[in-house]
DNA sequence: TTGAAAGCGCTAACAC
DNA sequence: GTGTTAGCGCTTTCAA
């Protein structure tokens, strides 16, 4: 790999004329500066952006943290991070940590090391000295810690709960299980206490047979629906999300159940194949491009500076499609 | 942020001290090496890759070029080179190139830049100049370049799409129309001439209306059948991945086509979802995470210098399921 | 077993 | 407008 140093030797200049050529081109003369150029090209140069940042302390790339790309969720989140990244000449870098804390940790480790700006965790999944708050530029998307204040772009999660409940009562029906993701989650707390809400609001009790676990998954939705179907007797169940209904819908659909005359269900994210299942999935609709779009330009702020701490909450909308209807007696 | 000079400071020791308590330990005795190990602890000090990685030229990171982070295919292939990366003690950062050859460029210029040590393109979306061949360590997988030995995973696409036709051709189908990928792709011409090859064999004529461009995508496949019914009457489809397949089954569907008793569908990958859809998805299953784990066993041993140009090919298979059944008169 | 010192490739102050 | 020089934080000879 040549160095900059073969670039000046074979221009006839001094490393420091190469390197003006290529970051502040005006201030070199118009005839140098292209001999530069064409010793570049000459000797196929291209800057070593390791040396660069180490100089610098800058890379203009950013690192997002997903804790699972099989999760389509995520995909369109990330799209929109990039939509806003490329306007401002950031390079996005993936990294999937298979919901292992560790693996997260060796991601921010780039940022720590400047080989990245900042980082846009898509999971909460982080190792704990982060939770106390962090120096690094940094937003949460989706997923936050409820007691630090990192900036944060979010749905209101116990408010769309609580809609997705609501919107099943208001049809009839009585008994309403619910498929969770990690309990520990503050989302899913968040969540569950927009379940409990409704259901006491409605008068009825919660019953913890009523409730099982699941990590966000397709596979998850499936097994946790078996052993939901066996324990309590329910006539509508909300997921905590599409993955996991998609995986409860094929579920209840194998063990003979017709959906959504047997039982309504009602997931949530909206994801590109809920609208095309069969049943075609009723859903609360996150904006997940929205979502991406905001996080990078709360993280632009911050990497400029203009320190921020907001915690910006999106709206959610509940799509009411075939896989839920009003209850009938069986 | 600490540096290495601090911890030497608290320590008393030197720099270099320091930098060997931490790359080889046994060889500084076992006193300094736990005055250096407070030290660090105290300041809590984590060393500078960048700093690092410039001296040492490696950065123990991958880069994956993926082409459609949306597209559920590559899921599993990029965990299968996490899998790899991982036990070898390699950082794995992803690259969604949206398809766009620029972008892709992007994430080729950090291993010319150093911060990546090498690269898995899931794509051959890539700047023109690297087509002809290339310096960096690198391997293709699933698609290819057909003129340049870069190594590469793969199946034998045209052995694949032979596979299905022929199936679809077993069962009395004559009427086959398929639903390509971009047709200047490598592996969709090679799926192309699998068709042909099972066509021509069985004696059937190719007709050109029985064909319908996508770019792999779900709603790409929804357009194209659209399209390919009004043109075309067809007892039977072959798509070229199961994304495509899904979204021409969803709009066979809503025109009423009832799958597989009037159109018989037969995709190519099989994705998590495509065994759960409704009918069933008959496809030929790509071995995704071996692709995956292939390809970084090899891309590690092409960084260890033992370079070497291989041309892997994985099997496939063919899982019928209920989207396909024998012809039937109408 | 440890320290001093050179240098990875680059950029930015400062001089001319 | 351009060159000289220092130094980013680290690893690694070479000597002691």
């Amino acid at each position: 790999m040549p160095t900059i140093k073969e670039v000046a030797l074979l221009a006839g200049v001094s490393t420091a004329t190469v390197s003006r050529a290529m970051m502040n081109p005006q201030q070199v003369a118009e005839k140098t500066r292209r001999k530069v150029e064409a010793a570049i090209a000459e000797v196929g140069y291209s800057p070593n952006a390791i040396a660069r940042n180490l100089r610098t302390s800058e890379s203009k790339t950013i690192v997002v943290i997903i804790p699972d790309i099989e999760n389509m969720f995520f995909a369109k989140i990330v799209r929109g991070i990039q939509t806003i990244a490329q306007q401002q000449g950031y390079k996005v870098l993936l990294g999937d940590t298979v919901h292992n804390a560790t693996l997260a940790n060796d991601y921010l480790e780039l940022v720590r090391s400047k080989q990245a700006d900042g980082v846009i965790s898509l999971t909460a999944e982080l190792p704990k000295v982060l939770q106390h708050g962090t120096s690094m530029p940094m937003v949460m998307a989706c997923e936050y810690f409820p007691d630090f204040p990192i900036p944060t772009v979010r749905i209101d999660n116990q408010a769309a709960a609580y809609q997705a409940v609501k919107y099943l009562l208001e049809l009839g029906h009585k008994q309403i299980a619910y498929i969770s993701g990690p309990l520990d989650n503050p989302i899913c707390i968040a969540r569950s206490a927009g379940y409990r809400q409704a259901m006491q609001e409605a008068g009825y009790s919660i019953n913890e047979l009523a409730k099982e676990e699941g990590d966000f998954s397709f596979h998850s939705g499936h097994a946790a629906f078996e052993r939901l179907h066996r324990q309590y007797k329910m006539s509508a169940l909300f997921c905590f999300n599409d993955m996991m209904a998609l995986g409860a819908m094929r579920s209840a659909i194998s063990l003979g159940l017709k959906v959504p005359d047997d039982l309504s269900i009602v997931g949530m994210d909206d994801l590109l194949f809920s609208q095309y299942t069969d049943p075609q999935l009723t859903t609360i609709m996150q904006p997940q491009t929205l979502i991406g779009e905001t996080a990078m330009q709360i993280l632009i702020k911050i990497l400029n500076a203009k320190t921020v701490h907001q915690d910006n909450v999106l709206q959610t909308q509940l799509l009411v499609r075939s896989s839920s209807r009003r209850y009938q007696k069986l």
